[in-house]
DNA sequence: GCTCATCCTGACCATATGGTCAAGGAAACG
DNA sequence: CGTTTCCTTGACCATATGGTCAGGATGAGC
């Protein structure tokens, strides 16, 4: 009675483990085909489940997209929110960049999908990219803006920055086919992971220091 | 007899104007939903034109999407192609990107378009890729890396410096939904564009370039 | 082994979608 | 005006696709 149908606490083994094949096929094919251009049936051979079964779980296809989209989104912002505005901007950008490098390395996929669901005009979270990362985003850039008015780095625009940021980590993942075509390596790849991860954290934060070393101690 | 079809030479006016109108219609609606996200009917209607016409004009998806995408893929390469390796790579790489940029601001659709063949795989341009734009880049890597060895800037590996003036300048235009949510302008905005032209500029000369000026004249 | 809830399947349905075709209309051209 | 070519349309078709459903299979608790 009680435990008909209170609430899902009471997920089967199956059920959650038939959910996280569901979700991680789904993000392979939704993040490269996108919401329209992806196939149920594309999700359901990925995942080795007959389509049938694939839709006891999962009522609608929106319904999978939006779950695996949830699925990475906290994550995603996690390492934006982490940048203190106590720290030292160095170390902190420095170890943002390095984040994101390596979500680009380890989770391409994921930042596919968002920069997909971004090109089709967000439609499934405008209310989160106007909502919560906007508050993020304004909440941080005042901590950078905070950082140029101690010229502790160059004054510019923090908001494009962090563009700059996002940018230069995601194209690794986003145009993966791209690089690969061109240099034969892929973001997966560990070496040129961090190769990479070298190469935009030195670009960016030269770009972003002081010719003569802040002014401060440390 | 022997004008029957010896060559499309004779392109009706009419015909001209509906495969211009239909490429115009495709190009926005392919750069939002991918190739297999897009449905005839929607170019149709983007196009005012009935899908029948549509489809007298050109007999496949396919065939609408390839002409779109080769229309962009030439112009897309020519501001990379104009780096001049007798330049000052400030003035090149200044230019470059400010080209970047422009189109960006200019044609954002195109840029969209471009990323989501990308993020499908470039299942169509793939051949392109790793041939022309290959060896175009890596022509232009190398013209970066004498610079470099020049001295007259930092140096880095010129491959990635060229994917992260890619990823900084497409950024706004692939992700413009995504900064129209965060900061309420968008990159197709006149005054937006150049203050972001202008921030991608600064950021990534900067970047590059060496703290003491270089050790050469000029 | 029995029972019940969960899990899975194949058959089925309505609609969407890419694409064809024959025939009516509009231009071009004499 | 007549005719020939080009343009446009609506009806039509095969298949793809999202989604439903009744019933069988399977596992958990007894």
């Amino acid at each position: 009675m009680n435990n008909k149908k209170t609430s899902k606490t009471k997920s089967t083994r199956i059920q959650e483990q038939n959910r996280q094949r569901i979700l991680e096929a789904s993000l392979t094919v939704f993040s490269r085909y996108g919401f329209r251009g992806t196939r149920i049936d594309q999700i359901a051979e990925v995942s080795g489940m007959s389509r049938s079964n694939l839709l006891y779980y999962f009522k609608r296809k929106e319904d999978i997209y939006r779950a695996v989209l949830n699925e990475i989104l906290a994550e995603w912002l996690e390492p934006l929110r982490a940048i203190s505005a106590d720290g030292d901007p160095r170390i902190e950008i420095g170890a943002y960049i390095r984040a994101k490098c390596k979500m680009a390395s380890s989770a391409p996929e994921a930042s596919r999908l968002f920069a997909n669901e971004i090109l089709q005009g967000a439609p499934m979270i405008n209310d989160i990219l106007t909502g919560p990362l906007k508050t993020l985003v304004d909440e941080k850039a005042k901590v950078l803006q905070n950082w140029m008015d101690k010229g502790q780095i160059r004054r510019m625009s923090p908001h494009h920055l962090i563009f700059a940021i996002w940018a230069t980590t995601q194209h690794y993942s986003d145009f993966d086919h791209q690089i690969k075509a061109i240099l034969g390596k892929s973001i997966t790849d560990k070496e040129f992971g961090s190769e990479a991860a070298h190469s935009v954290e030195d670009l960016l934060l030269h770009g972003m220091l002081p010719r003569h070393p802040a002014p401060n101690n440390d």
